[in-house]
RNA sequence: GGGAGCUUAGCUCAGCUGGUUCAGAGCAUCUGCCUUACAAGCAGAGGGUCACUGGUUCGAACCCAGUAGCUCCCA
């Protein structure tokens, strides 16, 4: 059969994946072997794949399909994230497009839409997967919002709550007016912005100027956020400020609505910023809810939950957050009340989701008292320190400990409906209990008000932070809050590897690990390797209002997933960023159409009988094996070496100079039989064996071609499948073989290319050397590769030749024809000239008495032979001039 | 404002506890080749004052200090 010149990825592609699904080879149940598991960074089911997903899952499926053919029962489990604020603002989307507002619907019609929607999109992300070649055990497939892991869920808020790690309070929250719900810290996303910084001058009452006795006046604050102004409850200045200490207790009015306020002091005004008088907003800054706070000043928010003017506020009602911005500003220049403008630049909070400019908003939420959860397990923290859980790279270790020790309690209720429904019921006087079900809720209330019934009694509206349940993932997807028979639990889990971006540190790695410590006393991995952010070359991320994302399924479909596999992985070390190029991709695919020609040149081979080659070719041959031998067990190794460090960029190239330049270009020459002879059979068995373990080598990061010349090797029928055998071992022994012979080759082909000569003309060399055994058994090799027709040695120097050094032994190639003679002579002595600069560094060190002294005796000796070698060779070019 | 990290060939990056036959890899570039496995290829070659300035040391890409630039995280 012919085959073609080009692998051709698509039909391979499909066709073993289908095979190993069939045949169950991703599934994994308990049993006696050791466990590897890695546990999917669950995508959202709005999310398409995108190019971090395909370097993350690469990278996890490289790692589970070495973990398997190392013999152990691989487990990778899969699964999706029903992404609370993603997913409704889709729904709601979805409906307003048909005319449905959310307002307009119950609860559980809108819920009706969303799961319809999930149903129909939410698994398009792990199709999308298979095309990559993940071999997930999509048996064990989860999703968040599951029936199990809502229970869990569950579970966990009661227990947690009764522990006293829950509470429900009141506070200032993070506010997002697009999404209309409250967001964690970690959802506020802070943007630098250019912004005006308006001062603004609020007029004295009659009282005060009396007081001053002056006629008119007032005091000037410097705000970016005039539209607060109606929400003002106070002037706060530094006590210690002499410009302004005579006006505390004094009262001004607030421009617009002429509200009275007191002028108050604390020490926590900075006197250096804008005038040094603050305007005291406590609805809608932090710092100022503090004040006022300590002041016992009342809190006025102006603002309704979708950011425009609340009536309350006594102007501007239900005009728009950023339009009133301008609209005061204007009106307040027109009443002269706008000293001047400054442009700053400061930093706003901008939702992770939506995007919208956050609003510092006091509100009853529920949060998880982090100062108390940690103090209870500080495992949480020591065991990143102490490298029980490993980050790969261990830079991250800092950030997780800075986050860790400023952590802030965790406000987990959301105004949403698509989520997990908090536990918690309420009574008509506004009591509540938390508990597992309404039963239960019922019985509670019952022990204090016997009467009550479950007509009294309504849940919480809200539901919890996505990552309230993704922090549970790695223990509830093998059911581990469940009771009765842990199986799956006690085997999987803690799981090994955990990949995934560092910009969800805190979000989920952090969260996973309090959840591990806390309700299992375990880790929940060993393992962290963060992946870089795929950014385009111009160092951006990749975005879809840029439209500098490659669709992967396109890249795919146009380069073969092996490629597209290897092409992403090739520039990225744990941790660094990856300028993605499609370039990479095509190495990927060129690396391909290598492998697939060096099975199509074997293939084509005739096959004898040992006995019908000569002795020589076997001899050249059997030395071709035993170098090749050697070079795989080294590069093995190496590539051994890159996994422990989580070094994959580092292994996959190894592999892919070991094909390339070891296999291909040195192995395949030296015993590919000269056109229309044929191969002995021995020795095209031993190149089908290392085919096969190079291909071994390979299939965790290409698995697809590697099956494929797999089965093709053994026509179809191996033993095992690729993706089952056994993955090669480092530290295997190996003979040692002297190659440096081989030197000679590349010499001759310099030389004929300096020359500008063709390949095709033979020349005879000659080998000054005291190891004239050493380049003999070569001979034949040497003859193939540089068409070499014949050797001496230890002669006399032809007249007419080019020269080398091959280590401290002297090549001379006669050559008849023209020979620039002073450029070969100004070669040699560029040579010289340069050995003796050497030299004398070597000596000025050794003559150095504080280095014989201070250095190592091997650094020493190592010197000293540097020094001889180097004699050696000088010696060696001035006797040849 | 606080913290972490980075700066090595045109590009992306390796360089472990300091020891110049280790300044390296891949890609890109250049030269010559359509040599019956592969032009998605073959054979070669040229590219670097290791950001800058000082210091420590017999010896610095590596350690220390400062300077400049960049990136990320947190407020």
């Amino acid at each position: 059969m012919e085959l073609d010149k080009h692998y051709n990825p698509q039909a391979v592609e499909s066709k073993w994946y289908k095979y190993w699904m069939d045949n169950g080879f991703f599934n994994s149940v308990p049993d006696e072997r050791e466990p590897y598991t890695i546990v999917i960074p669950p995508p959202n089911i709005t999310g398409i794949l995108h190019m971090g997903h395909m370097l993350n899952n690469t990278i996890q499926d490289v790692l589970i399909r070495k973990a398997r053919m190392e013999g152990k029962n691989a487990c990778w489990v899969p699964g999706t994230d029903h992404a609370s604020i993603a997913t409704e603002a889709k729904v709601v989307k979805k409906l307003a497009e048909q005319g449905v507002k959310k307002t307009d619907i119950t609860r559980d019609e809108f819920l009706g839409h969303a799961w319809e929607w999930k149903n129909k999109y939410g698994g398009i992300i792990l199709e999308q997967l298979q095309k990559l070649g993940a071999s997930c055990d999509w048996n064990r497939t989860r999703f968040t919002m599951e029936e199990e892991l809502s229970n869990a869920v569950t579970e966990v808020f009661v227990k947690m709550f009764r522990d006293g790690l829950i509470y429900r309070g009141t506070k200032m929250v993070n506010w997002d007016p697009a999404g209309k719900t409250t967001l964690s810290d970690e959802e506020v996303i802070f943007k630098e912005n250019n912004s005006q910084l308006y001062f603004v001058t609020y007029p004295f009452t009659e009282e005060t100027l009396k007081a001053l006795g002056l006629s008119e006046g007032g005091l000037t604050v410097a705000t970016t956020r005039p539209e607060t102004i109606m929400g003002d409850v106070a002037i706060c200045v530094h006590p210690e400020d002499e410009r302004y200490k005579h006006l505390v207790g004094k009262t001004v009015m607030v421009p617009v609505i002429n509200r009275v306020i007191p002028v108050i002091a604390d020490d926590y005004i900075d006197i250096e910023f804008g005038t040094g008088c603050l305007k005291v907003t406590p609805a809608h800054d932090e710092n100022d809810y503090r004040i006022g706070e300590k002041h016992q000043l009342e809190a006025i928010d102006v603002l309704t939950e979708d950011g425009k003017i609340h009536e309350r506020a006594g102007a501007y009602v239900g005009l728009d957050r950023f339009a009133c911005r301008k609209q005061i500003a204007k009106d307040l220049e027109e009443q002269g009340l706008i000293l001047k403008t400054e442009q700053i630049k400061n930093t706003v909070g901008h939702s992770e989701r939506t995007d919208a400019v956050i609003e510092k908003r006091i509100s009853t939420q529920w949060f998880v008292d982090m100062k108390e959860f940690m103090s209870r397990y500080p495992k949480v923290l020591s065991s990143v320190m102490d490298d029980e859980i490993k980050f790969h790279p261990p830079k991250f270790k800092n950030v997780y400990r800075h986050w860790m020790e400023n952590i802030k309690d965790w406000n987990i209720s959301r105004q949403l409906w698509w989520g997990h429904r908090i536990p918690a019921w309420y009574n008509k006087e506004g009591d509540f209990v938390v508990a597992k079900n309404q039963d239960e809720a019922l019985e509670m209330f019952r022990l204090k008000q016997p009467n009550t019934v479950a007509e009294d009694l309504h849940q919480d509206e809200d539901v919890l932070d996505t990552w309230y349940s993704s922090w549970l993932w790695p223990i509830s997807v093998f059911d581990g809050f469940k009771e009765g028979d842990k199986k799956d639990y006690n085997y999987y889990y803690p799981t090994n590897d955990l990949v995934t971006g560092p910009d969800i540190i805190f979000f989920w790695v952090a969260r996973m690990i309090m959840a591990g410590y806390a309700f299992n006393g375990e880790k929940p991995f060993s393992n962290v390797y963060f992946t870089g952010i795929i950014r385009d070359k111009q160092r951006r991320k990749m975005s879809k209002s840029l439209g500098n994302s490659p669709d992967p399924l396109d890249l795919i479909a146009q380069y073969g997933a092996d490629g597209v596999r290897m092409g992403i992985l090739l520039s990225s070390p744990a941790g660094n960023d990856i300028l993605y190029d499609e370039s990479q991709v095509e190495q990927g695919r060129n690396f391909c159409n290598k492998i697939w020609n060096a099975y199509r040149l074997l293939a084509g081979w005739q096959v004898v009988a040992d006995q019908e080659v000569s002795e020589e070719i076997k001899a050249g041959d059997q030395l071709a094996n035993q170098w090749f031998a050697m070079k795989f067990q080294m590069a093995t190794d190496e590539i051994h070496a890159g996994f422990t460090e989580y070094k994959l960029s580092e292994s996959l190239m190894g592999i892919y100079k070991l094909i390339w330049d070891d296999f291909c270009s040195g192995y395949l020459e030296m015993v590919k039989p000269a056109f229309g002879s044929p191969i002995s059979e021995s020795t095209l068995s031993a190149v089908k064996n290392h085919f096969e373990n190079i291909l071994r080598l390979l299939h965790p990061f290409m698995p697809f071609i590697s099956e494929e010349l797999h089965q093709a090797i053994f026509e179809g029928k191996p033993e095992k499948p690729m993706i089952l055998c056994e993955y090669p071992k480092a530290g295997l022994p190996y003979t040692v073989i002297n190659d440096q012979a081989l030197q000679i080759v590349s010499e001759l082909r310099n030389m004929r290319n300096a020359k500008g000569l063709s390949p095709k003309q033979a020349f005879s060399v000659l080998v000054q050397t005291p190891n004239e055994a050493s380049y003999k058994v070569w001979e034949y090799t040497i003859a193939k590769l540089a068409n070499v027709d014949g050797f001496s040695y230890n002669t006399q120097k032809p007249e007419k030749c080019l020269s080398a050094l091959i280590g401290t032994d002297e090549l001379f190639v006669p050559f008849a024809e023209e020979i620039d003679e002073a450029a070969e002579k100004k070669k040699i002595e560029e040579e010289i000239i340069y050995l003796q600069g050497f030299l004398k560094s070597v000596d000025a060190k050794l003559s150095n008495e504080k280095f014989v002294a201070n250095a190592k005796p091997e650094v020493i000796e190592k010197e000293r032979q540097k020094k001889a070698d180097a004699e050696e060779k000088i010696k060696k070019l001035m006797s040849g001039n």
